[in-house]
DNA sequence: GTCTATACATCGATAGAC
DNA sequence: GTCTATCGATGTATAGAC
């Protein structure tokens, strides 16, 4: 299932990562996770404390990919406007939604802060870097000044999140391209 | 737990209908539902054959009242942007999220077409409102012409299913708020 | 470190008494 | 119609051999 260097924890992290995406926090077992790593019970309990501990180790692995991901998209060249379209147009698996605003959707990760705190630290961090795109455009005239940039990126990053929601309701990514596009058609510069 | 006056069967769709939406169809077991309900197994598989049967009957109902709150808020008074801000800004339990759109991060009930129905049917009624409103915004010179009408829909959709995602994960409705207020700003009439 | 065996609760459903 | 009893499978965790 993975490359035969990858460790034994590596192999439970990455299969759990896949079935919290998939599944969510409640809908995945430690049984799927041990069967879709290959690896006996024991191996688990070695490396983890449990359920808990283990999503958390791939949770926070998530996390950091995103974070890495979105960041090629947010610093790549072009206007303010044009990185804010990048990150917004950037390679999506769109049914799949979002392996990080997915958990917010899971009572058992909501109610526990550890669980939570990396992915309300990773939604704040990219809320802030498109808050300071955002201003970056209002210095250079390219958006208007009455716009509160720290809204402008809620906005935008809501967007998207609620794209995969309407996505995966119709079963069909085109939901999500349509809110993106019209998003961008209200943030387009006047020029 | 509910009036002397429900139904059995009511009380088993209304006590469904909650646990759905704090927990989702993965997260909610029959024996939950019985016990929320006050009933015991067998009246449940008499009149319903089983959890996903019952769940159904759950979805559609809350599909049902989610429609007829939007339309309170989308045929009220006022120029189509203020009949667009009533339904942002209208009452929302923020932090417990959308009944209908927190269906679509399940993975049974997106699996499943009969249960996703109701969702679909629901998200795509309220687009197609929103983007006649935004219709008659345009005819009355409210919104740009050059804007595609059943892409704001979408935008706004996917704003409000977003914005969701960020209060949770911050455990605040603030961002939602944030999130609406960003984009009523940048749909607000120039006037 | 990894495995199998085991434990005990819960899951979703059925059987059958009343 | 409603209840309790029961079922086989799964969920999460522990024990202990190798």
């Amino acid at each position: 299932m993975y490359t035969a260097r990858m460790s034994t924890q590596d192999r439970l992290i990455e299969s759990t990562r896949e079935l919290l995406w998939e599944r969510g926090y409640v809908g995945t077992s430690p049984k799927a996770i041990l069967e879709r790593a290959g690896v006996g019970q024991g191996s688990m309990y070695h490396h983890f404390q449990g359920k808990p501990d283990l999503a958390l180790a791939a949770i926070r692995r998530t996390a950091e990919e995103l974070r890495a991901s979105a960041q090629r998209a947010l610093d790549g060249p072009g206007t303010p406007y044009e990185r804010i379209r990048a990150y917004l147009e950037r390679e999506r698996d769109v049914l799949r939604g979002c392996p990080v605003g997915r958990l917010t959707m899971d009572p058992d990760v909501v109610a526990n802060d550890e669980l939570r705190a990396p992915v309300d630290e990773t939604i704040g961090w990219l809320r802030e870097r498109l808050a300071r795109i955002v201003e970056e455009g209002q210095e250079q005239g390219q958006f208007a000044r009455s716009l509160d940039a720290r809204e402008i990126a809620a906005t935008v990053l809501a967007t998207v999140q609620g794209g995969y929601v309407l996505a995966r309701a119709s079963g069909s990514p085109a939901a999500f391209d349509s809110g993106v596009r019209g998003l961008l058609s209200l943030l387009r510069p006047a020029s």
